[in-house]
DNA sequence: AAAAAATTCAACCGCCTAAGG
DNA sequence: ACCTTAGGCGGTTGAATTTTT
């Protein structure tokens, strides 16, 4: 691809995975677990870097990772925290269960952010001149997924660019608690039908709405108004609402989900108690923080 | 049927931050 | 305080595949 290595693989396999790489390194992974990328190729046996190793498993060979079709619903989704979040895949990604930064990023690139700038689904500057073609896949994915809302991508494409600073590496598995909400009313929330935002909830969204969030940097925002300080480095421990992803807006039942990203993730623990449904709010435009409270 | 064009997506890269010495 | 190492992220590339001509 042009570029030099990053790091010295004189002899290493480089490009495509054989299924027997693969196998290695599954084998490997369940029987000793993630981690230690540098090291695991030569401990596994694989030559290829470790960069590679943990790109491999982490978007194509873990267990719990979704294949097929992103659907209509799925593809709202990404359009709404694309709004929010820009191009941080990775916390994309940490919202839909199953899906991987780059799988997301690559539907962005090949057909979602086309749509939202309302060009046809099309690449390169000699391909931009030519229609796109009547029956290709880009179109048939549209068709197929009945669900899909044009609305939103062409809400996208009318609002200002989000304003975002640095990424900010997450180096703790992130796993959204119950925010600090006094346990009386969250459990009484948390009984109340499906169709009921929690008062708490509503609460948090338009406290978040009506704050000056710069998503950027929403997690100092975030960790003011739970309580937490930068000197809180046991965030866990305090049961904190202090990272990027709780700056959303969450429901019930994305609260009350097991949101995991480390070994233990688990697709069917996701499809116990969180589904699409319950991102269903994400749809609802009104549910969102608008843009110049945002920026 | 074959060639060209369009499209997808796995894999790579450089850069960044955090952690540890 | 500085340096090194490891892990993680977003941007980019190009081979493979699919569709169109």
């Amino acid at each position: 691809m042009g570029r030099s290595p990053c790091c010295s693989k004189q002899g290493l396999n480089r490009g495509a995975w054989t299924a027997l790489e693969d196998k290695i390194l599954t084998s490997y992974i369940k029987a000793h677990g993630e981690g230690k990328w540098r090291s695991l190729p030569k401990r596994a046996g694989l030559k290829r870097c470790g960069k590679s190793c943990r790109l491999r498993w982490l978007n194509y060979l873990r267990p719990d990772i979704k294949r097929g079709n992103i659907s209509g619903d799925e593809e709202e989704l990404i359009v709404r925290l694309h709004n929010l979040l820009g191009n941080r895949w990775s916390l994309i990604a940490g919202r839909l269960p199953g899906r991987t930064d780059n799988e997301i990023k690559n539907y962005w690139n090949t057909t979602l952010g086309k749509k939202a700038k309302g060009e046809p689904t099309s690449t390169g500057s000699s391909k931009e001149t030519s229609p796109p073609p009547t029956k290709s896949r880009a179109k048939r994915r549209e068709i197929e997924s009945k669900t899909t809302k044009p609305s939103a991508a062409a809400a996208a494409a009318t609002r200002p660019p989000v304003i975002r600073t640095k990424a900010t590496r997450l180096t703790k598995v992130l796993v959204p608690t119950i925010p600090q909400i006094p346990s009386d009313d969250y459990n009484q929330t948390a009984n109340a039908s499906s169709s009921t935002k929690p008062s708490e909830l509503q609460a948090h969204q338009t406290q978040l709405t009506d704050q000056q969030v710069n998503v950027g940097d929403c997690t100092n925002n975030l960790n003011n108004n739970y309580g937490c300080t930068d000197e809180d480095d046991d965030i866990e421990a305090k049961g904190g609402f202090c990272n990027a992803f709780q700056s959303l807006p969450l429901d019930e039942a994305m609260i009350n989900a097991t949101w995991t990203g480390g070994n233990d993730c688990d697709l069917e623990d996701y499809g116990a108690t969180l589904d699409l449904d319950s991102l269903a709010f994400l749809l609802d435009s009104e549910g969102w923080p608008s843009q110049e409270n945002i920026s």
